[in-house]
DNA sequence: GCTTGACCCTGACGCCGCGTCAGGCTGCAG
DNA sequence: CTGCAGCCTGACGCGGCGTCAGGGTCAAGC
């Protein structure tokens, strides 16, 4: 076979097969007469552990190493193969559930940490991160304190902390039916209250950023919703009470 | 935080950071006053989104355009990436199944044609191709359909949505209090109700990731405060129900 | 026998996504 | 105030090809 009939079978380019046969990693066979490369069913064979290798990640040199291993019985590779394949079917998978977990986590309005988020990446080795975060910024850095507090909260920590949450927000709603004005001193002060628990319990919120926060309650609809449901007009109100109260600490 | 906490914490290099900050494909939100990148929490969420694109095959210049494409929410990027993931996964489980397949053909003396070898390699212009194809042709496609489901939904959709999951979130709570089993047909109706209810309105969830869901419910703190909060032990209750009638749809 | 168009050859340059110095400033701990 | 870890900005290099350019080869059809 010459290049064009292998590269359509394989799925790769002549280029590709220039080049493996420049840097030695693939060179055909035979050649023709006119210099052209003539393919073997045992280059085939080889292009196709080629091709899986690279396709697990390893560098060109590598490939060759491992292939040009004198003990290199096929039956090895395939194992190897089969081992490192069923790595990144596991580590895929972890990658699905990953994102459900986090889409899953929007639609009930809960939002994960960074470092949730970010687990799944990187061969990282929990244990040695988790001591060399600690030792290096584990104190000094606020907001990866607060990354950590949230992380090590009980079943019973975020029932307790969603039970506050809704006490303050069925407060604002008796405040808005009592027709407390949205920047009186009554409805300030919850918002304020609403900004010191996010502070205890998530991460610092000064008011500016609690200002944005209200702001989007306004502005993005899921928000807005979950306010509308425990009374309409709440989000408006809320958010309007938190800029004022975020005006009022200056 | 800056440079190197990031890095850390994401799992890449500070070289990869200033990168990406050098093409615009990410640039921290702001700098100390002697120049020091300081990243914020929105630019780690940004963050992520690179790296899962970037982990998914697409260039950064591609990343760049899809993420800063004016109609594009987070959710949307959610089920794109949990779509291309899966076919990643398909196609993981097929290049284990041929490498199988080839283990088993060697241990009975047979060898295989080179078009059976290389079948997994030909089909693999999906992932690419199959997204680019989506991006151009989109609008015919399904999944654009299923994409702009969400992202058109207005407040009061919203509103709907989220009545609709209290709605079975409390005829759960009270299955559970009338003392109905976790896998009673009752139950199991609820939870293939809470199946269908999140096809509907966010992604296409079969029972096997329903069971998947089900199973975080317990096993991560917020989820199950989420629903303690509700009535006691309904996150166990639920998730058994769930699980149940997964084995149930088979 | 001759043309034509598909296919092949060998350079050579380019691009992407960083790794890796080099040379110099910053910040804080002791 | 002195270290030393950490940050900055260039600048060069490299792996794995893509992409011409300039030129030979081969089988088909006239």
């Amino acid at each position: 076979m010459n290049v064009g009939e292998v590269a359509a079978l394989a799925g790769v380019t002549v280029r590709t097969l220039h080049h493996y046969d420049r840097i030695g990693l693939l060179s055909p066979s035979g050649r023709t007469a006119a210099g052209y490369r003539q393919y073997s069913a045992a280059d085939l064979d080889r292009l196709h552990q080629v091709l899986l290798y690279r396709e697990l990640g390893f560098s060109l040199e590598d490939v060759a190493t491992l292939l040009d291993a004198p003990d290199a019985d096929p039956e090895a590779h395939l194992r190897r193969q089969h081992r490192l394949l069923r790595d990144r079917l596991e580590r895929t998978r972890a990658m699905v559930a990953a994102v459900e977990k986090e889409m899953e986590a929007r639609s009930m309005g809960i939002s994960l940490t960074p470092e949730e988020r970010f687990e799944v990446f990187g061969d990282w080795l929990p244990e040695e991160y988790e001591a060399e975060a600690e030792e290096k910024w584990g104190d000094t850095d606020a907001w990866a304190q607060s990354q950590r507090r949230t992380r090590s909260y009980s079943k019973n920590d975020w029932v307790r902390i969603k039970a506050e949450g809704d006490d303050i927000e069925r407060r604002f709603a008796a405040a808005l039916q009592s027709g407390a004005a949205p920047d009186s001193a009554e409805a300030m002060d919850l918002a304020e209250e609403h900004r010191q628990q996010i502070t205890r319990n998530f991460y610092d919120c000064p008011p500016a950023m609690h200002a944005g926060l209200g702001r989007m309650y306004v502005e993005d609809e899921r928000f807005t919703a979950h306010y509308e449901q425990i009374a309409p007009g709440l989000a408006q109100y809320v958010s309007t009470a938190v800029q004022a109260n975020a005006a009022r600490q200056g």
